[in-house]
Parts: C-alpha cells; structure tokens; sequence
DNA sequence: AAAACTACCAACCGCGCGTGT
DNA sequence: GACACGCGCGGTTGGTAGTTT
C-alpha cells in the first residue's frame, strides 16, 4: 500500500530556504488560527508550500519558544546521557531540552558530539568503549565468558560507564569487602575460574585526599592485550582524553533505570530489556573520562563516601587529574588530558557498596 | 586573490504509526 | 480488514559561511 504524498510533485510549490515574506505569512496565519490541519493551512495562509513544508518551518525555525544559540555543556551532557538511554529518538531527547528541536539536536550531536566520542574511541551507538580496539576478540570466544558475552549481545544500547566494566570482571557470586580491605588489590574473580590474570592485572593504590579523610583507590589494570589486528587503526588510539560524565549517582537511579531490582540483576540477568524508555537520568558528578591506550586500562574507584560520613550524594571530584565533568571545562582544559593515555573512572562507592557481587 | 576544503544546519525525503472511514 | 489520511520521525542532502592552502 503506498502512500501518498503529502503534495504533489510538479504543482507548483515552492521547495527550498524561506524567505521572511513566507515567514511572516506563516506566523501570522498561526497567531491568528493556530496550527493543525498542515495540509489545509498553506493554502489557507496563501503560501506555495506543502503543509509539510510548513510544518517543519515551523517547529523547527519559527517557533516562538525556540531557543537559540551554541548548546551548553549541561546541555550537551544531557544529550549524551539521553542519547545513551534512548538512542536516535530525537524526539523524545528534545522533548527533555527545552527550547530545542529534534533536529537541531540531532544536527548537533551529527557535527560535534559524534565526532568527539569517536575521537575518544567510544562508539556513539552504544556508548561503549570500543572493545574491538582492545582485541578482545578471543577474550570472547571462551564459552566460559557466557556474562561478558551476553552483554555485549544486549539488544537495547548499552549505556557507556564504568560498570559494564565492573561487570565484565565481577559476574560471580564471590563476594570482596572492598570498604573494608583498602589496602588488598582490588582483584575481582572470573566466573568459572578463568583467572583474571589470563588478561592482565590489577594493581592497586589507595591515596588519602588531602584535608579529608576521604580515600581515593585507584585501581589499573593492565593487559597484554595488543591489537595487532588491527593495524590500520592505529590512530585511532591517538592520545586523546576526554572528559565524560554518567548518569548514575545512587541506587535508585539503577533501579529507575534497568525497571527492576537492582539487588537481583545479576541473578535476573542484566535486564536491559526493560529499559524504562521515558526514564529521565539525573545529572550527577559521577565521572568518568576514556583515554584510548590499548595496552591499559585503568580504573579508579572513588570510595570517599564510605570514609566521609558527611557525604554528599554528589561527591565533588577529588582528583583534577582524573575526573573532570565534560559541563565545566573548556576546550582548552580538555585538551590538556591529551598527555593522558588510560582509561580512567570514577565509580561512587555507594554504587560498588550496593552491589554485593564485587 | 582564488580555489579547495570543511563545518554547519535548514530543509527535504521517505517511511511508519495512529486514527478514521 | 483494507485503505486513506494526517502527522511525526529519523536519515540525508545541498547551500552557505568560514577556514585553509
């Protein structure tokens, strides 16, 4: 069944830019009217457009309540964020930005954010490292990494944060007081006895926050990893870091997020299929920033609300060399992450204390 | 100064969905 | 159920301004 157009080709409509005569005449037949019925409202307002035509003109360029101007870093954040859960719905992204159109987003996030998260070797489809970088390839051939495999085969878009990672190398039901244990290696186990040193290590080492009593453990994990493989890509690991924000601060957020009870993902399965699609993050400073070094990854666990008792639910960055919120730097201050070449995070501890399969 | 290149974004296009007949 | 219609969405295009060579 085919459909018809919306007008017909040939008839004598005017395509192309607007001039401020066909502007004008819109808006004042809106003022006037209101819209609706687009199909009937060009040859109501006198103009030689489709209703089409004037639809997007109007949503797009001659609304009232359209703001304009360069996107904000708060902005920015919150595309990312959305675009991390909702994917291409620009739609539904633009309805939480006001002011902003789906195509103005969109436009938006084609020019710049894209291009900046695969500079960062992120892929701005799932949000995700881009583990194929890494060589990981026979890392996922093993049957006995059904987890990290199953992960990887979600349907819905994977979110890019730090605990896909976590969970890349914590999905068994070995248990690590890590509060309590600062000082011992943060080494999470593979299912099914695969020891992690099969893919690298992990070294630990825990700082105090000066004038704190916070403690920040910053853990590394090195791989042996080398993507020999892929030769061509080698740009791609360009030294360049930028910063990144998540959108997860506590529990709840979990829970609003993947629709079920978080205490019982792992044992549900990793339940994306019930992404809540109209589930709005909450912007927290919980951070995270991707280096694009093949060779190591490192990993740092920020657990200064477990040693602060005052703790805030948005824990200030302790370490201007490791996080750094993409909403309040500028382009020179990311640039000068360049000479950094890991792979770092910023996990609040409440997060790694709620989830007891570290 | 001019050509070539790049970035940006308004506008177009085709498709899918919901609704009414 | 089949079809037509109205509308909105996401992908793409093409014009233009800015920058580099």
């Amino acid at each position: 069944m085919g459909r018809t157009p919306c007008c017909e080709k040939n008839n004598g409509l005017k395509k192309g830019p607007w001039t401020t005569e066909e502007d004008q005449k819109l808006i004042d037949y809106i003022q006037k009217h209101g819209y609706g019925n687009w199909r009937t409202l060009p040859k109501n307002a006198g103009l030689q457009r489709c209703g089409k035509s004037c639809r997007l003109r109007w949503t797009n360029y001659l609304r009232p309540d359209i703001k304009r101007g360069r996107f904000s870093f708060e902005e920015e954040e919150t595309i990312i964020q959305l675009h991390s859960i909702l994917g291409n719905k620009w739609s539904a992204i633009a309805s939480r930005l006001p002011g902003r159109t789906d195509n103005e987003i969109k436009n938006y996030w084609n020019t710049h954010i894209r291009k900046r998260l695969l500079r960062m070797g992120i892929d701005p489809v799932t949000h995700s490292p881009r583990l194929d970088l890494l060589d990981l390839s026979s890392f996922l051939c093993s049957s006995q990494m059904n987890n990290f495999q199953n992960l990887l085969n979600m349907q819905q878009p994977l979110v890019m944060n730090p605990e896909l990672l976590k969970l890349l190398f914590a999905t068994s039901s070995h248990q690590q007081d890590y509060s309590n244990n600062q000082n011992q290696p943060f080494n999470p186990p593979i299912q099914n006895q695969i020891p992690l040193s099969n893919f690298g290590q992990f070294q630990d080492q825990v700082q105090q926050v000066p004038n704190s009593n916070a403690n920040v453990c910053t853990t590394t994990f090195t791989t042996p990893c080398v993507s020999s493989s892929l030769p061509n890509e080698s740009h791609l690991f360009e030294p360049k870091v930028e910063p990144y924000t998540s959108n997860f601060n506590d529990l709840s957020n979990y829970q609003q997020y993947f629709g079920h009870d978080i205490e019982n993902w792992h044992e549900n399965g990793f339940g994306l299929s019930t992404l809540k699609e109209d589930y709005v993050p909450q912007l927290s400073s919980h951070n995270y920033y991707y280096g694009s070094d093949n060779q190591n990854l490192m990993y740092q666990n920020s657990n200064q609300i477990l040693s602060t008792p005052s703790s805030s639910t948005t824990p200030t960055p302790l370490n201007s060399n490791s996080t750094c919120i993409l909403g309040s730097n500028t382009e020179d201050e990311r640039e000068s992450y360049e000479s950094c070449n890991r792979l770092n995070f910023e996990i609040p501890a409440h997060i790694l204390e709620a989830n007891d399969f570290m």
